[in-house]
This record gives structure tokens, C-alpha cells and sequence, in this order.
DNA sequence: GATGAATGAGGATTCATTCAT
DNA sequence: AATGAATGAATCCTCATTCAT
């Protein structure tokens, strides 16, 4: 059997099997038998457990971002590709479990040089998300005066604030806030019978939209209102 | 020196251990040489390291639980009891960083039982903010003056709904995306200059809030908007 | 058991075993019963094969120079104390036949930084065998003129040659050759029935002290002679 | 490309690989690499690794004897026929370090089959010195005026003597000592600058052809002297 | 109340070797 | 003549856990 395929095969094997047992509990042995193949065998092809987790890592890092970024509509208004995102995140998290799994769990809790591995794929997404809602805010914020506002600038950095009026630091944190969200959600919705992607993404964007709307319009929440 | 003085500190030094090495790394060794005990004494006192880490995950979900209950003002309005849980909860997050490692970062990582002690912990902020939501919404439900609800609106009465019409279950995944959010951006707050614990709440209000009281005043999002 | 009873233990039953299977090819298993315990407690007091393979060298090391100085008498004429040391030599490497095995095949065999543990070894004898070789003939070069010499000349470090007309260079070859026939000597000897410590003493001295004598009566030897 | 010149293209590989690393560490990966092959075809040539050292050990021994017989004047006196041979020695191990190393310190390391075949080497070599010894103690015997040899001297006749009236026995202890000297300058003097196979050779005979011309005239050492 | 001494079990990693092509 | 693919068997090392005192 050729090399890249019997790759795959343990690729497929090692992430099931970290994400059922976790990194640290999770054996060569377990992982060589899952994949049906020796042991030598899998660190022929991927060196030591830290190379196999790290490869992990990436093929599902990597395929994540795939899945989202082809989602995405980009000529579309802001919310819906935000939509469409999110729409992606969820349905590729449903179909991929056991990559969401060593993601979002085994890779962050593990320490270097695997951490760092899925804080490239997270500050990627959130970087989409930040783009999108200073996108949107920029709109809200000249909905006459400028029908046809310049892309590039939707992130004024001169000023530190978006057009919107939010500083940037704020609009990080909203998507850091939204990516949390979603990342919580896709964890509670995937065991859930009777819940699809849709379900999700549906409930999310009512929660962030709204939200978003009401601050591109000025309502903000105070202690002391 | 008294047993349970002795106990809080083999606790303290496990807390510690567990968040800075992980579970699994983390040997016995390491915990009683950290507490300055013998290993036999962490046996005699703590039975195993499951139930040390048990212990460990309970004693900081407690203390957790207790510092979001006691932040709380009961007969206040819903949005300021939110603002003041969530106050609370990155307070106290800040304060305890390797509590809140074992608790956020590890115990879920390593399957049960650890887990399910979590998500115990979970479901009572959960079902606080749930609470919230739903006061807030039975709040909103009775001034507001649209007593026909549109019937495509997921409030379908068929299943449970709470009082301000949105379904049962869309209300606890709301919560569960709202801890969710409160979690992401206790760990990026957390280690980050200048922004402090009323800055986390206040941008998560923001975003929550609005969004929420975008909702009760009907006002969904939907894909083919 | 206490603790320091159990370390000799292992460490004699390291020194056998490393003589007999060599380096790489005694496993820690072999050692560890050869010792009478589990491999962990090996581990526990002497930390890595590595580490145990240097206690053992060192070890031996430290005997066998202790055994060579507490043979020399300090006071004597030069082939006396070469005689006696050489009798110790013989003597303690017949006793310690593992011992020396360690020292003279297996520790300079495996490279870095067992080899250094030797040589500091072989230098210390070589030492002592160039300082009787420079003073027996310093001696043997003044035999009337000089009926107290001053034992600090021995070798006049300023003219790089000994008293007796030889480049140190050429003394300190004579001694490593002196040296490398005892060890040889020491190796044959070893199993051989019927030869004594004292033969091989005998033998390597009416060989080596003939020829030193020579030479320190001029005699030479020249290829074109 | 032939057989042949694959062969010596591995044992080269082998040779140097061994001496480098030793034959325990030395993986027949390494070599295969080191060859330019791939592994199965050094199995296909050279059975196991066994066999591989084995053939390295003999071709590196064949060659090494054939240096020094090739350096002897079978016609030339005694002394003039060991200092050939010596040169011849030094000169050829100065030129094969790594096969120097192999027989030197790798095959007598590892225990049996590969000492044996060392021994083998040693043993022609040893025989060869016995035989200049023993034909220039029996010349020296001839011409000497001294008919009444000591009868307290180690010539005695029960055991079997060699012609010059030492026991056979001391004569091979002696070409031992020889040989051993021989080696432990050949390892001293192989990495030092400024000192030739010349000087080593000088250095040898000085020491070791004095001492046999002194035992020759019945100079022998005793230690109550 | 506290510990020095000790171990069974398991996990990562390597290696000599073979087979089908 | 030559190799890519594959493995059984060790080997080093660690760890949770227990006893005798």
C-alpha cells in the first residue's frame, strides 16, 4: 500500500483515538492498532507522537479553515457572510467530530508547541469575524453619505477605531466573544439529537446579530443605566 | 499541623501542578514535593490521584459557584444581576488562574469522571443565566405590545417555551453560548495588559445585552433577510 | 535496606554485568536482577543507565588508583616504587577482573563521556610512572656529582628535557608504552592459570627497567645501527 | 555496478560506521545510508549484522598483517626486523583509523565471535614478535661467553625455554607487553601533531629493544635488589 | 502524624530482519 | 541487481501505588 494512503489511514486512526482518550492517555500501541498497521510502522512515516499530534493538528486545522473560508460568500453583505461562515463552522464541526475534539480540547490543553498550533487557526478565524464586524460597522455607520465605502479601509489603524465608533481593541473582543460562542455551541449542539448545523448557526446569529445590530446603532449597555 | 490544613495546602499545590503541567504530566511526585509532604501523606489524606483531582475540580467549581452567587444582587433588575454575575465570574477568574485552568482546561480534557464535575458546575451557571433570560423576557413579554407573535418565529408552543416565547431549548443554548463567550474572553483578558475585569464585562454586556433585548423586542435575523 | 547497602549492591552487580554482556548490550532488566531488585528502584538511586554506567566507572576508577598509591612506597628508589606499583596494579586488577573489564574495554569504547572518566584515569598513572621514569634518571645521570638531589627537578620543565638527556616528549611515550604493555599484560594474564600478579610484575619489569636502564646508560638504539 | 565493488563499498560504509559509532549503536540503517544502498541489498551481500562486522573485522586484520608482514626483511638482523615491522605498524594504523578503531576497540568490546577473531590477529602478530625474540636471544646465546648461565634465572629447563634461556612462556608475555605497548602508543601518538610513525617506532624500539638486549646478557631485575 | 523503601505495569522508541516486486 | 513496505522483539524509562516502621 502506498505510503500517502497508509499516512491518511493513521492520520485518521491517531485523531479518533486522541480525541476519545486524550493526548497524554492515548498510546502509540492504541493508535498503531486503530490504524492497522505495526508500530514501528507509524513512526516510519510520522516520527514520534509529538510529530503525529502535531500532524493532526494541522490536517484538521487546516481542513477547518477550508471548510470555512469556502462557506463564505465574499461579495456578500456582512451578515450574511457571517452567516454563511458560521453556517460552515457548524456543519463541518458536525461531520468532524473527532477533528473539533482534538482542536478545540486535546491541542489547547497539551502545552507548546501544540497550543500555539490551534491559536494560528484561531486567530485566523477571528480575524475573518473581526474583518466582518467592522465591515458591518462601517456600513451602519454612513448608510448615505458614502453608498460606496472603500474596502480597504474598513479598519481605520491610524485612529484605532473602527468607523463604527468602537476602538479595535472592542471589535477584537467581540469576535473573540463571537468565536467563543460558536466554539462552546459546537461542543453543546454535537451530541444533540434533533439539533442541526442550521439550529445552531440560526440561534448564534440571532444572538450576535441582534446584538451587533444594536450596537451599530448606538444602543449600549451601561452598570449604571 | 492539623489534617485539613494540611489538606488545603496538598490542594492548593495539586491546583497548581494540574494547570501548570496538565493531568496526566503531573505526577504524584511533583504534587507532594510542591506541597512539601511525603507522597504517603497525599495517599493517606487523598486516596488516589482521581480523587485528587476530583477534589481539586470541586474545591475550585465551588469556589467559583460561590463567588458568581455572592456577586449577584437577587432583587435587582436582570440585566444588572447579569452584569454583575458576569463581574463576578471574570473577578474572580482573574484572581484564581489555576483554578480556573483545572477547571476550564483540564477537567474537561480528560473524560470522566472529571467532566461530568464540570459540567455540574456548568449547568448551575447555566441555569442562572437562564433564569435571567427568562425573567427578562417575561419582563419584556407583558409591556410590550405585540400580543401576535409571528408564527414562523421559533416560538412554537408545541415544545416547552419560556415566558418571553422562544423556546426552551433555544434559551439554554443562548446561555450556553453566552458562558461560552464569557469563557473565550476570560482567557484572552485574563494575560492581557490594561484591560481589566470591568472591561471584559462590559464589552460581553454589550454584546449579549443588546442582543438579547434585540430578541425580545422580536427583532430575528434570518438568512434570506 | 538502607539505602547506601543497596547502591553497592547495584553498582557491583552493574560493573559484572557491564564486563560481561558490554555497554549497549546489558539492559537495565539484566542489571536490576543481577542486583536482586526491581528496575525502578535502580532508577530511583541512580537515575539513568548513563549515569550508573558512570558511577560504575568511577568507582573502579577510584579503586584502582587507590590500590596503585597505596602500594608505591613514596620513599623508595625509582624501580622499587615501579616494582610495587605495578605489583598493586597486577595485583587489584587479578581481584577486580570485572572491574577492570569495565575500565579498560567497555568505558572507552563507548564514546563521550565515558572515555573521559578513563583517561582522567590513565593520566593520573601515567603521571606517576613519568615522574619515577624523569627521577630515576635524573639519578642515574648525576651519580657522583650530585649525592642529594633536589627531588622537585626531576624534570626541568624550563628545557623541556629530563636530567638524564631525554626529551619529555619521549619520557612521557615511554611511560604510555610502559603503561599500555601493563595493561595488555593485565588482560592476558587475567584468566591465565599459574601466572601470579607477582609474574606479570616480574616479567613487565626485567622488560621495561632493562630498557630504561639502557637508556639511561646511553644505550640506543638506532634503525641504521 | 558489480558485486564486488558493492561489497567493499558497504564494508568501507561498515568499517567507518563502526569505528564512528560503535557496533552496538551503529544501525544497519546508518550504514545502508552511509553506503549509498538500500538495506536489503546489504542483507542481500552480507547476511546479518553479524556477519557484516565479522567480514569488516577480517578484511581490516588481513590487511593490517599484510602491512606489517610486507614491512619485515625476512633476511635482516632480529633488531633491524622488528623495527621494520613496528614502523610498518605504526604507518598503517596511522593510515586506517577507522579500521584501527574496529579491531582495536570495537571487536574486543563486543565479545564473541568478533575477540576471537581478533585474537587471531593478535596471536600471528605476537608469534611473529616471539620469533625475532626467540631467534635473537638464540644468537646472542651463541656468541656469549657465558656457559654458566645463573641457575637461579627464569631459564629454567623443566619448562619448555626458548633458545635463549628464557621459558617460553615469559618470551610470549613479553611480545604481549610489546604488542600492548605497541598499541597504546599507537593510540597516543595518532592524533598528535609532530610525532611520526618514525618517531613512535624509535620511541618503541628504544624502550622495548634495550630491555631485550639487557635480558639477552643476563641482566635481569629483582626486587631485592 | 509521617516517611524511606520498594515495585507491577505500561509507554515511547529503536532495530535487525523479511517479503513482494 | 535492487528496493519500498512492513514488523516482532527488545530497551530505556516513568508512574501510581503500597508497606513496614
Amino acid at each position: 500500500m502506498p505510503r500517502h494512503v497508509r499516512e491518511q489511514q493513521m492520520l485518521d486512526a491517531a485523531v479518533r483515538t486522541f480525541a476519545e482518550r486524550g493526548y497524554r492517555a492515548a498510546s502509540m500501541d492504541d493508535i498503531a492498532e486503530a490504524a492497522g498497521v505495526s508500530k514501528p510502522l507509524v513512526y516510519l512515516y510520522l516520527n514520534s507522537k509529538e510529530d503525529l499530534f502535531t500532524a493532526c493538528i494541522r490536517r484538521e486545522s487546516d481542513a477547518l479553515e477550508a471548510a470555512v473560508r469556502a462557506a463564505v460568500e465574499p461579495g456578500a453583505a456582512p451578515d450574511r457572510q457571517l452567516w454563511k461562515g458560521l453556517h460552515g463552522f457548524f456543519s463541518h464541526v458536525a461531520d468532524h467530530p473527532y477533528g473539533w475534539a482534538v482542536l478545540h480540547r486535546q491541542a489547547r490543553t497539551h502545552g507548546e508547541p501544540f497550543a500555539a498550533e490551534v491559536q494560528l487557526l484561531r486567530d485566523k478565524l477571528v480575524d475573518l469575524v473581526t474583518g466582518l464586524i467592522a465591515d458591518a460597522f462601517s456600513r451602519a455607520a454612513v448608510p448615505a453619505a458614502d453608498p460606496a465605502p472603500d474596502p480597504d479601509s474598513a479598519a481605520d489603524p491610524a485612529s484605532g477605531s473602527a468607523p463604527g465608533g468602537l476602538p479595535e481593541e472592542e471589535v477584537a473582543a467581540l469576535a473573540h466573544a463571537l468565536v467563543g460562542a460558536a466554539e462552546s455551541l459546537a461542543i453543546r449542539e454535537n451530541g444533540r439529537p434533533g439539533r442541526s448545523a442550521e439550529d445552531a448557526t440560526s440561534t448564534l446569529m440571532n444572538f450576535a446579530w441582534a446584538g451587533l445590530d444594536g450596537l451599530m446603532n448606538g444602543r449600549r449597555w451601561s452598570p449604571d443605566r
